[in-house]
This record gives C-alpha cells, sequence and structure tokens, in this order.
DNA sequence: ACGATACGATACGGTTTCGTTTCGTATCTA
DNA sequence: TAGATACGAAACGAAACCGTATCGTATCGT
C-alpha cells in the first residue's frame, strides 16, 4: 500500500515523480471534505492536483481507488497536547479542542468518510482503523495523569470512556446540529464525565 | 406543507390521486435509505413507486423537493413502551432496542440524513426537528420513572442526559464500526449512564 | 357524451462524469 | 544521442441522469 501503483517501477525511461501522488492524495482528501465521495470527480482531482487526468489513471484504477489510498496514507490530524494540572480543566479543554477540529475541514472530512462507510464497508473497514482525527490518544494521555494524580480510580477503562467524548461531540454537531457551548460542555463534565471516572 | 403541489386543486378534470404522494414518499426514503441521496434517482423512484415521472414532476419542481416533501411527511419510528421496574434493565433494554432500530432500514435513512445534512442546511434543519427515530422521548419516560422511584436525582437534566444514549450508540454502530454487544452496552450502563444518573 | 385533467410509458435533448486515447513535450538510462 | 517512459492538455465514446414533452388511456365534473 506503500505504492499508490501495482506496476513495478521500470529502470528505464522517465520515472514517476512521486510528488504527484501525494498531490493527488491531498486533492482528494480536501474535495472529498468540501463536496462528498459522489460529487468528487477525477477531473477536479486533476485540477485541483495540477496534474493530467491520464497521470491519475496511470496510477489508480479507478476512483475509488483514488480515494482509498489517499485515505490509507492520510496522516491523521493530532489534537494539541493537553495537561493543565487537574482532570476537570484537562476535560475541558479536550472537548473545546475537539470541538474546533470537528468545525474544520477534517470534521468535514471525518463526515464524508462516515457517508462512504455508510454503503462501503471497505472503506467502513479503513475508517475504524484510521479515524482521521486522532483523539483518542490525547484523551486516554489525560486519563492516566489523573490517575497518576489519584483523581480516579486505576480500574477505569480508559479505551472504554475515550469513546464517550467524541461521540457525544460528533452526535451534537452532525446530527442535532445544536451549539456545543460552554454550558454544554460543562454539563458534559460535570454530569457525566467526572461521575463516571471517579464513581 | 400539507399538500406537496403548490398548485390549487382543479374543480374539474381527473382529479389527483392523493394515495400517489404517498406511494412516492415511500420509495423516496425507502431508496434514500439504502442508496444515499446522490445515488436516488427519479426514475428509480418512480419505478419503485409504481408511477410515471410526469406523475412525480407534476408534484415536485426537482428532486430535492421530493426529498423533503417525503422527509417532512416521514412519522418518525418509535420504540417499544419499555418499563422493567428498574433502571438498570430499562437503560439495558433501551439500548438494545435502539441498536436493532439502527440496524434496520430506518438506521440507514438516519444516516443517509445525516450525510445530506452535512452539505445541505435546509435538510439539516428538519433533520434536527424531525429525527427519523423517536428515541428521546422514550429515554425522558424512562429516565422519569426512574426519579418517581427515587432512584435518581430530581436535579437530573432529563433532556441532556437523553442525548447521552444516542450519540454513543449511533457513534459505534456508524463511525468506529464495532459490535455493540452485550459487554459493551453493561459497560455503558453501568460505568456511565448509571454512575451520572445516580451522582 | 364531452371537455379537462391525471395517469403510465416512453422518447428526447442537454449535461455530467467516467475511463481511454492521442498528442507534443519533458526527463530518465544506456 | 537514442529509446523508453512520464507528463499535461485535450478530445473522445459510452453511460447515467435530469427535466421536458408526447402519446394513448383513464377518470373526473357537468
Amino acid at each position: 500500500m506503500m505504492c499508490p501503483a501495482t506496476k513495478v517501477a521500470s529502470l528505464i525511461g522517465r520515472p514517476r515523480d512521486h510528488g504527484r501522488d501525494e498531490a493527488i492524495h491531498q486533492a482528494a482528501l480536501s474535495l472529498l471534505s468540501e463536496v462528498g465521495y459522489d460529487r468528487t470527480t477525477v477531473e477536479a482531482i486533476a485540477q485541483r492536483a495540477q496534474v493530467g487526468k491520464a497521470t491519475i489513471y496511470r496510477r489508480f484504477k479507478n476512483k475509488e481507488e483514488i480515494l482509498l489510498s489517499a485515505m490509507s496514507g492520510h496522516t491523521a490530524c493530532s489534537l494539541p497536547r493537553i495537561d493543565t494540572g487537574n482532570l476537570r480543566d484537562d476535560l475541558i479543554k479536550l472537548i473545546h479542542e475537539h470541538v474546533k477540529i470537528l468545525k474544520g475541514p477534517d470534521g468535514e472530512l471525518k463526515m464524508s468518510l462516515m457517508a462512504i462507510a455508510h454503503r462501503d464497508p471497505e472503506f467502513g473497514k479503513l475508517l475504524g482503523e484510521k479515524n482521521p482525527i486522532e483523539v483518542d490518544r490525547q484523551s486516554a494521555e489525560v486519563f492516566e495523569r489523573a490517575i497518576a494524580r489519584g483523581e480516579i480510580s486505576q480500574e477505569a477503562d480508559i479505551a472504554f470512556l475515550a469513546e464517550v467524548v467524541p461521540s457525544i461531540i460528533t452526535h451534537r454537531i452532525f446530527i442535532t446540529q445544536q451549539p456545543v457551548n460552554q454550558k454544554f460542555i460543562e454539563q458534559l463534565v460535570d454530569q457525566v464525565l467526572i461521575p463516571s471516572l471517579t464513581r
């Protein structure tokens, strides 16, 4: 999966410019996040990547393969380091950062990928393995520091609890489409997360 | 919005068969849930509704209006009544029922609507107002009975907490695509919901 | 019965997109 | 330098879809 083309690199003739691979990947992902799968045309990808269509079809069999390759080569978007010193502020900041990302291009990308996964299990697998937003690790670190400080129990199931915040925020933004304001965030932290963690 | 056609019903000539309206609506929604917005073609709607394309365009200006009308006329899918006598079993049953629906056609419909709302705020509003799955009311009733039994505090924010279960289940099914098995459900109930409700 | 309208089926023009092919140019190895 | 391959641009055929129009038939009010 490192090389998009299954073809073996020939030793003679003009070699492929692998910089084009990345340009195609990025153009594909940005379009995917902007207009969704069906409206992402190969021509638009080529135009945005400043690449001829032939160059794309020399590397990929069809549109699906372009997106598949682009996704598996996509570096997850990470949240900044969070360490305020106490659990409550860490959680609030974690949510703020997550919301900020979800409302940006990577959020659109996530939504598009969800929609694709909905009808294409192949994409679904990749999405499950490679979430475009790397929030779980940051959540886990926040929890681990809280454990080290003795704020929460050692038996807490970190992996499980790290799923709660992304779930609720994503649902709030994409489905109910209600505002994620300070009141909501504090409710989430004080009424759900803290009681759950310190039970 | 009751009448899909803006046109005034004429007193002369053959009257419109309003049974066709419903056939078109149902065909549109079922296709929407199966293949998504872009791949839902007007021809396919007509074929499934056993209706001519002219009949559709006599009622609706374009494809978007078909779906918009179909959605606003869609009766929400309700969960069965849940009342086991105690909070924990109620919650577990609530989640089971919700999962059952999300994995069926109404879940597919919800996912499609999410994807549409993602790029069309008009649909987004309707989706926010008319969730295709009426789970909030059932959740609220479960919580209210628990309050009546004294299992949880009277100050609990029902509306807010009713959002937690759908969020997590939907995320689990559609995004991480991991199984919602008994272990996960019990974790959710025992580690998140109960501590949050009885804090 | 008669005019008006709805109906299903079908054909049509216009547009969009896919994936292929061709062209002239550029860049590599031998 | 010569051969081979990659490149961008552009044209192409095929297919899908939209929205409209036409046809013969069916169903209403008068």
